[in-house]
RNA sequence: GGGCGCAUAGCUCAGUUGGGAGAGCACCUGCCUUACAAGCAGGGGGUCACAGGUUCGAGCCCUGUUGUGCCCACCA
């Protein structure tokens, strides 16, 4: 077997093949089985156009961790991936792909353009499905879905038209989020607030009929076209008078009421604000309370229109300078103030947002809202971590309506006619060409699509077959986990809730699982424009996917954010090596006749039962992390076990068995080996999938994939005490040694009679049965046990331990002057402990109130402490006194 | 303006119900020991940001302070 195991681990040469292993044969796509219970994960979408960056590697990570573990665990585990339209992002890169080759995409037309944008689709939505492969994703690719598949389109349609009969989507002219470069409205979660330093301008207007002038202050001076008056608060004494009163509109010469309306604030500016109903939010408001109609002066691609006279046709922000010059010469600029302002910006372009007066498709969303919340307070639905669940009620608690309809071609189009005849609006499941009031045939369709997080909202269970009633939606529905980041929780996680709610009855998942953001070394956003990204591709090139996956995993805890170092990426490719040539040791000595199938596990020696009853807690320990989602905890205890327990200790306690005569307790040391080594790759197998399948394809009698083998339990014949206690004071006797001869330089091959000094029938016991581990593993070249220290010379290292005293004669080789200097630091160091020991005990309050059995384990470690420490003293004496 | 994180070894970070401070990397020493130098053995290194409080006992719980990062928000 072993000359088929390479001797260096290279995950390159199985990655691939065993990803084709698995997707052949079916093992990612689960089954309707009702006598199983189901596991369900839906993949977040990545966009169609988009390339694998840190985030979907780590998000996917935890998704396959997840996904791995229940499919082992017993579970009909689904994972479904896909991938989303990302309409305005694709639409975006359509129209510059179109305009690289001098073309518009108005030139084109509707229909071709689309056309375009499939191929798009096509060329580079398959891309990142590739890749993700390369990460070990186990998600079933049979039921991959797409948000524009037609199945989904009619779900997305059935949700529209439902939400629309019941009233809650409606139309109207409101003040909309306009992006005036991709030139549609989008929502409020679409707008990016960011602090910039602008300036605040102060401008007299005229009072009419008197010399007198208002000053106000307003830091877009061109949105003044558009005044419909001027408001103050109505407990301002300073301009109690002028209510009522009329001013006239600087440029532009209108006549404009002076309203009061306790939206001013009085300290802010002058107390004086100028209304402009269509280009702000508030001052619609003000402008519905008071009924001042409307005036729009900015167009939707940003410059001014026909009703801001001598501007009409210049750029917003042209406009501005000319305006201010134009009353500077008219005297009515007062002053001009830096002033630092959040300003709205187009998350996907980042050209400043124009809040303009449209006509535009609406989601109610109180009505929605409410039951979103209330799941999440009657504890239908959870975050990990729970804080999170701030931001979650924070927006719902302060949600307003949904823009949904996009000024795009490329998405879902609304199910909406209209009949030019009489102006009836159709809402329709199926294409209208009649007008049903009319009976006009003059019917054209909306030419809007719908936000791309319309369709988002109801992948859990579009992508599962709804609004049919399938098998798949009734057995994996609700799903149990969603995988996201911290960004995206009011952009997706919210409006999938209450889509859920709302056409399913409940929720679409228990748990939401947030992750932070991969960042670089320095702490850094990884973005393309800094061109700090660290390549996911490249990593597992060069180090493999099971390298990086559990570099994502650990060292972080859930939700916060993480750098990124190749360094830990190596460390962890390290750990893979040490398991492969782990497994190298045991198939170099494993023999042939051994049974894979049915390890026989009696006639245990102690290192035998030690390893299984850790083993035992390993297991415990790494279920019940994964299963409180902690991880990165869980991965470490994975790691800590093989590294230290398996390979620094249990394999080379064992060598000497599995060199030695003894033929039964050989096999025995073989059996176990195996046995362990089976339940290691079972436990990593989420964490590392590719180099643990590998190294279970070579195990012996092994005809089931690893992928679909069964989580390993908990087993209470494992449970060992004794030999647990005995081994570790063994190690702890060990390290002692070790420690002792190593500050003094003696190489291990210089072999020592270590003699242990010891009244104690239990630590003999111990010592006794460890014999060959202190000659294999701390110089031993013999191990005597003695009840007292006599007639042993004195040309010897000593080392003190709990019950017991070891003697090293290595006469020649021993520098007394390091003996003293370590037996000085070893007193100085129990002196501490027993300090603090004794500092506790006798503190009254902590011996009468704290638990019995913490005071009596503080009692027991007194005397322990003592013990050693008088040894530590005589043995310090007698060096001295020879000196 | 509101909300939420973070501050622990030189660096990056764990630390799950309060009970003797941990890992990886880096550093120092010694080893090519027949699974592994991508390794083995040993070692040094921390007032757990600061100040109070609760408790027999605080890295962990409470209050405040400082520094730092993020999110939300219609002060014109």
């Amino acid at each position: 077997m072993l000359e088929n195991l390479s001797k260096t681990y290279n995950p390159k040469e199985f990655e691939d093949r065993l990803y084709k292993y698995w997707n052949d044969n079916g093992y990612f796509t689960p089954k309707v089985d009702k006598e199983k219970e189901a596991f369900t994960i839906v993949m977040p979408p990545p966009n169609v156009t988009g390339s694998l960056h840190m985030g979907h590697a780590l998000n996917n990570t935890i998704q396959d961790i997840l996904t791995r573990w229940k499919r082992m665990d017993g579970y009909e585990a689904l994972w479904l991936p896909g991938t989303d339209h990302a309409s305005i992002s694709t639409e975006a890169k359509v129209v510059g792909k179109l305009k690289s080759e001098g073309k518009t995409k108005e030139e084109l037309g509707r229909d071709k353009f689309i056309e375009e944008a499939w191929d798009w689709t096509h060329l580079y939505g398959g891309k990142i499905k590739e890749q993700l492969k390369k990460l070990g994703v186990s998600c079933d690719w049979s039921r991959e879905r797409f948000t524009l598949d037609d199945q989904l389109n009619n779900a997305v349609e059935e949700v529209f038209i439902r939400l629309y009969e019941k009233g809650l989507i409606y139309r109207g002219d409101r003040i909309v989020n306009w992006c005036p470069s991709c030139k549609t409205a989008i929502s409020d979660a679409e707008v990016e607030h960011e602090e910039s330093h602008g300036f605040i301008w102060q401008i007299k207007y005229p009072i009419k009929d008197s010399d007198e002038y208002i000053e106000i202050a307003t830091t877009r001076p061109e949105t003044m076209l558009g005044d419909l008056a001027l408001a103050v608060n109505p407990e301002d004494e300073r301009y109690k008078s002028l209510i009522g009163k009329t001013a006239i509109l600087p440029l532009v010469n209108r006549e404009i009421p002076i309203i009061a309306d306790e939206y001013v604030d009085m300290e802010f500016g002058t107390g004086v604000v100028k209304i402009t109903p269509s280009h702000d939010p508030n001052d619609f408001e003000v402008g519905e309370r008071h009924n001042l109609g409307q005036c729009i002066v900015i167009a939707e691609d940003g410059t001014i229109n026909s009703n801001g006279g001598v501007y009409e046709g210049l750029d917003r922000y042209v406009a501005r300078e000319k305006i201010i010059k134009d009353l500077d010469a008219n005297n009515l600029l007062v002053e001009i103030k830096e002033h630092e302002n959040a300003v709205g910006h187009c998350e996907r372009c980042k050209t400043i947002i124009e809040p303009l007066i449209s006509k535009q498709w609406f989601v109610k969303m109180k009505p929605l809202a409410e039951p979103a919340l209330e799941a999440y307070r009657n504890g239908e639905l959870s975050f990990i971590p729970e804080r999170f669940a701030k931001t979650y009620v924070h927006w719902l608690e302060n949600i307003k309506d949904w823009c949904i309809s996009r000024q795009l071609w490329w998405g879902h189009r609304l199910p909406v006619y209209y009949c030019d005849s009489c102006g009836e609006v159709l809402v329709s499941r199926t294409h209208v060409d009649k007008c049903s009031k009319c009976d006009s045939t003059n019917i054209r369709q909306d030419t809007d699509t719908l936000d791309t997080w319309f369709s988002s909202a109801l992948w859990p269970f579009s992508t599962l077959g709804w609004p049919n009633k399938t098998d798949d939606l009734d057995y994996f529905f609700p799903t149990n986990v969603l995988v996201t980041g911290y960004d995206i929780i009011f952009f997706w996680v919210i409006r999938m809730v209450f889509s859920s709610i709302e056409q399913m009855g409940e929720v679409p998942f228990k748990d939401v699982f947030i992750t932070g953001l991969v960042r670089d070394s320095q702490g850094r956003k990884m973005s393309k424009s800094l061109g700090n990204g660290i390549d996911p591709l490249e990593i597992i090139d060069k180090y493999g996917a099971d390298a990086l996956r559990f570099t994502l995993v650990t060292g972080n805890s859930p939700g916060n954010d993480m750098r990124f170092y190749t360094e830990r990426v190596e460390a962890n490719r390290n750990f893979a090596n040490k398991l492969w040539n782990a497994t190298r040791f045991v198939l170099m000595n494993l023999e042939e006749d051994i049974s894979y199938d049915n390890i026989l596990i009696e006639n245990l020696e102690k290192e035998d039962e030690w390893i299984l009853s850790r083993l035992n807690d390993v297991i415990k320990d790494v279920s019940d992390n994964l299963d409180k989602y902690e991880i990165g905890l869980s991965a470490q205890k994975i790691y800590e076990f093989i590294w230290e327990d398996y390979c620094d200790w249990y394999i080379e306690m064992v060598k000497s068995r599995l060199y030695g005569d003894d033929k039964e307790s050989n096999m025995v040391a073989q059996r176990v080996l195996l046995y362990v080594l089976k339940d290691i790759l079972k436990l990593l197998h989420p964490f590392m999938p590719f180099i643990t399948e590998e190294i279970w394809q070579y195990l012996p009698n092994n005809n089931e994939a690893l992928i679909i083998s069964e989580w390993p339990k908990f087993k209470i014949e494992f449970r060992f005490e004794e030999s647990e206690q005995g081994v570790e004071y063994i190690k702890t006797a060990i390290k002692a040694i070790r420690n002792a001869r190593a500050e003094m330089n003696i190489l291990p091959s210089k072999k020592a009679n270590t003699v242990f000094v010891t009244n104690d029938d239990q630590i003999s016991k111990y010592i006794e049965t460890g014999k060959r581990y202190f000659i294999n593993l701390a110089g031993a070249d013999a191990v005597n046990i003695s009840e007292t220290k006599d007639g042993l010379g004195e040309d010897n290292i000593s080392v003190v331990l709990d019950r017991c005293e070891v003697f090293l004669p290595l006469k020649d080789l021993i520098d007394y002057d390091k003996e003293i200097e370590r037996l000085e630091k070893e007193k100085t160091k129990l002196e501490q402990e027993i300090k603090r020991v004794v500092g506790k005990l006798s503190n009254e309050g902590f011996v009468k109130k704290a638990p019995a059995n913490v005071v009596e384990e503080e009692r027991q470690k007194q005397i322990k402490y003592e013990e050693m420490l008088n040894k530590v003293l005589e043995r310090l004496d007698d060096l001295k006194k020879n000196e």
